[in-house]
DNA sequence: TTGTCGGCCGATCGCCGACAA
DNA sequence: TTGTCGGCGATCGGCCGACAA
């Protein structure tokens, strides 16, 4: 999903040609986790550096880890050698992605201390909540609906979606907490709700940058 | 641990001779998990089967895994040639495995229903609480102490030790909620207290065969 | 002797409006 | 508009003695 690689993410379609930096990927496989491929392949056009190779996209594979919900994608490259016909720049790249990308309303939001300590409830901004929810019933007393949305790997989630309080916000209530606990979110972890063009509501995350330090305290809201 | 694995497991000395059964050991690490080389190493004596590789037993290192506390054993054979000398039988088989074990004192208890549903308190046999535990203070009213047990990996469980009830009886309760859900024991897994000869308690766990039935429900108390 | 149950008390969970940024 | 807090009600964990097997 690209809502949850994030606007800064571009993939190359099938069959363009894209250079394939070895070096790189193999700096990436070590350091990290093992979904290397991706990213680099994406790093398109040639760039002033040794031993790059030029390839055709065979296939393009979105994924996601079944633990930690980190999406990636798997690149199947072939090798083109520089004599052979039909270069072709992958021209659609600014366009396409793009223009498929307003066809469905997305919206995304870093999580605070109050969202993700287990008070229990997620502030909903008021944008979300009327453009990608489904509709509240707003002369119930107080607004309430029930909100299904399927995260990455196809699961359902229930949340519950009350509009209340002085003044008036929207909130996720009841199923809130088990989602946080489930995907171990903390505060600064974003999440991403966006509805496709069925009209079906997604769930996706996206997690912060792990600061890699010693005394990181997990706030739990003290009583 | 020998309390663990149980009674009917035989471990080999060092340098003494063994048949090592490849097709076993084949067949074993297909269906389960890779503890393979423990029991099957552990078949001692001729068998009327073919290829048979006789080995010296050149060491044995007793693990547990760190997620399930499964215990196996890792031997490592040398085959020896038919006609090398120094042939010897594992002699000291039935005595010195006896011998070593009595000079501990163990106990073991089939988990019921009650200790292992989320009650959240563990009945402990008479006998285990005289003879394994540490002594009580019969004088106070109840009886309390805490006790302190290491399991394979040396971590440190902590347990409420009380006798009361009418008729008095010897209950786990503080602490034991925690050992059942870390561990995920559940009705029929076996718990082992010892005691070794400096007077350390050490808790093992054995689990049941488990059933792989689908419609097993997890029997939680019904209110 | 010990397995299971109902009672019950206290801790925690999580829903709420009141503020204020 | 929305982040954080204190309050408080409902739920649940878990300790207890009463039985009975």
């Amino acid at each position: 999903w690209h809502a949850c690689a994030g606007g800064m993410v571009q993939m190359p379609p099938a069959r363009s040609r894209v250079y394939y930096f070895p070096q790189g990927h193999a700096e990436h496989a070590n350091g990290g986790g093992g979904s290397a491929a991706a990213e680099l392949a994406a790093a398109v056009g040639p760039r002033p550096l040794p031993a790059l190779v030029l390839c055709c996209v065979a296939g393009v594979r979105f994924l996601a880890d079944p633990e930690t919900d980190e999406v990636f994608a798997k690149i199947r490259l072939v090798p083109v050698g520089p004599g052979e016909a039909g270069f072709r720049e992958p021209e659609g790249l600014g366009g396409d992605p793009a223009e498929a990308r307003d066809k469905l309303a997305s919206f995304a939001k870093t999580l605070t201390q109050s969202d993700a300590n287990n008070g229990g409830g997620f502030s909903v901004p008021r944008y979300c909540a009327e453009t990608i929810f489904p509709k509240l019933d707003y002369r119930a007393d107080p607004p309430v609906q029930t909100v299904l949305a399927k995260d990455v790997h196809g699961e359902v989630w229930k949340f519950r979606h009350i509009y209340r309080g002085t003044p008036r916000r929207h909130l996720l209530t009841t199923g809130w907490s088990t989602f946080v606990n489930q995907k171990k979110l903390v505060a600064g972890d974003s999440i991403v709700f966006l509805r496709t063009e069925h009209g079906e509501l997604c769930v996706g995350i996206r997690r912060a940058k792990r600061v890699t330090c010693g005394g990181m305290e997990r706030t739990r809201r003290t009583r």
